[in-house]
DNA sequence: GAAATGACTCAAC
DNA sequence: CGTTGAGCCATTT
């Protein structure tokens, strides 16, 4: 379970008003090459709570991912982000040029630490 | 243990 | 630029 404790320290990471691909996220939570595991671990995060931001955690392509289960709280995580200050393209795309998360290098640091501590 | 699922990404046309 | 196909592996049942 860690694997998702990891993930969801780096979407923690992730600053209002910015938002971060899932291979962003995969990479930062050592999760290279398994961009999958970031969307399932966010599919499992509880929205009811508001320990992990999941609503800046976006596809590489700039648009807003929604799950089927999820149907309906679209508009919900788009109007969350608008109100941090992200702007919608007439398509529903955000501009990743300007809104994309750029990991400092302190969370780079941790990341590498933690990895360590994975990898022994 | 094995099969099925999945909020993705890169590459090619 | 949009669609199609293959790769990835932890979680779930």
């Amino acid at each position: 379970m860690l694997t998702y404790e990891r993930i969801y320290a780096v979407v923690r990471q992730i600053p209002p008003g910015q938002v971060a691909t899932y291979g962003q996220v995969a990479e930062l939570a050592g999760l290279i090459g398994k961009p999958r595991l970031v969307g399932y671990a966010l599919y499992r995060v509880d929205m009811t709570t508001d320990d992990v931001p999941w609503q800046r955690v976006i596809n590489a392509k700039g648009e807003v991912s929604e799950s089927p289960l999820r149907h309906g709280s679209d508009y919900l995580q788009r109007a969350m982000l608008e109100d941090e200050g992200i702007e919608f393209d007439h398509r529903g795309r955000i501009d990743l040029g300007k809104y994309k998360w750029r990991p400092p290098d302190s969370v780079i640091e941790q990341a590498l630490a933690a990895f360590g501590e994975n990898l022994g």
